[in-house]
DNA sequence: CCAAAAGTGTTATAGCTACACCCATGT
DNA sequence: ACATGGGTGTAGCTATAACACTTTTGG
């Protein structure tokens, strides 16, 4: 049972630290960027919506521990998670010394419709610019995730995640805009993405719309992988 | 003594994490990146070079510790920390659970001649390029915050931490291609630094020379933080 | 006067920005 | 036929890359 077997005996004050793990999970909905967040249930700041997070087990490690914590907490499986930053004020958390590290994570809201059987706990997509008054630190902690979240999102390929398999030009350029904040040209954006030349047109055509149906696209992370190596980069 | 009075007790057993802090020192002498290193007087790594850190106390803020872990250590103060990542492999240290929290820091070398009655151990500056193997994880944790390093050095003025108050365009040059292991063109170079325009050229030349002497610059931080305000970005 | 590094300008190319109209579909 | 969003090209501008010789100092 105890994790530190060969600690010296003058260090044991040192090993009485709690590291939890937060997690900011970001949804598109096709026009707003969301964030995924839990009704704590108990006491500190019983009733307050927070991150979703979990103390981490002694016997696990840290980063492939964020799944779990995810998992138990909501149900989603299987992203990808960035490690972001580890926050350790004294008083953070009212209980006691509690570090924590986070990470942010993007999912596909479409996959993942809320049901709140599925969850351990009360969830709910909020959207990023109407959130208030978070539990902890955890405004601070989700605008330290976004900052690096707007960066990763322009140097690397991640926005796919957040959009279904296939998808449209414009669902692409929305997501962009709605997590970079800006209005882009549309021929621009169009011309720039075709050619880094990693979206497959799939040839489908979206389905009972009004209008001119629009073609759905694919990542292709196999050619994405393949032209990185060559020493393409990435860049919007 | 016990830092979490309030936790409750069916969660004691995730209060007896250890959390260290290691600090990646960087260094330039002119011609190549240096990184300090301390020798390890105590098991395990008995004898091994490992990066500079320590134990944080469960009573100290995080970030702020790390300033006086270097300065116990080395001698160091008053320096900038960027932090890079967390570590935390289950078997990462052999005697417990120790996650640790890296940061890299710059420090100009010729401030800081490595006395060796001024350190509490043996420390010593190696070549980036020379170090073999170290302590720990701390290959992996020095080739993280190099990395960090160099994306940071091409987005943010912080390369005039490693050099002197006063310095030539050359040694500037110099500097960026030793961290980020290219060839750069003088001319390029030059109009692209001076183009930012918040270089100061002191009016002062270098001394004793053999050759045609430089004209020295200062870093304008004020200027700098005033052009960052109207939206100028620094990228080399 | 020789060695050594400092300093400087132009041209070609690639990438970016700005901008307006026609097209395909459902109702 | 109309409403709705899908889809496309060009021209001007800006930033970057490539490239070689002259200048100033100390010895």
């Amino acid at each position: 049972m105890n994790s530190n077997p060969l600690i010296p005996k003058e260090l044991k004050h040192y090993f009485t630290l709690g590291l939890s793990i937060d997690c900011v999970v970001f949804g598109f909905d096709g026009e707003k960027l969301k964030v995924l967040l839990i009704e704590r249930g108990d006491s500190p700041f019983k009733g307050y919506w927070a991150l979703p997070g979990d103390l981490l087990a002694p016997e696990k490690d840290l980063n492939s521990s964020v799944n779990d914590v995810l998992n138990n907490l909501t149900g989603l499986n299987d992203l990808f998670f960035e490690q972001v930053e580890t926050f350790g004020e004294v008083d953070r958390h009212p209980f006691g010394r509690v570090l924590t590290t986070s990470y942010y994570t993007l999912v596909k809201i479409s996959d993942y419709e809320l049901n709140p059987a599925s969850f351990a706990c009360e969830a709910k997509w909020f959207n990023m610019e109407d959130i208030s008054e978070l539990a902890f630190d955890h405004n601070k902690i989700l605008n330290t995730c976004f900052d690096k979240l707007q960066t990763s999102i322009r140097i690397k390929p991640i926005g796919f995640e957040l959009l279904p398999p296939k998808f449209t030009l414009t669902e692409l350029q929305l997501l962009y805009e709605a997590i970079l904040d800006v209005k882009l040209d549309t021929r621009n954006f169009r011309k720039k993405i075709l050619s880094m030349e990693f979206l497959i047109n799939t040839g489908d055509l979206q389905a009972n719309v009004s209008h001119r149906p629009a073609k759905l696209f694919e990542f292709d992370e196999m050619r994405y992988n393949s032209i990185k190596e060559k020493g393409f980069s990435f860049e919007i």
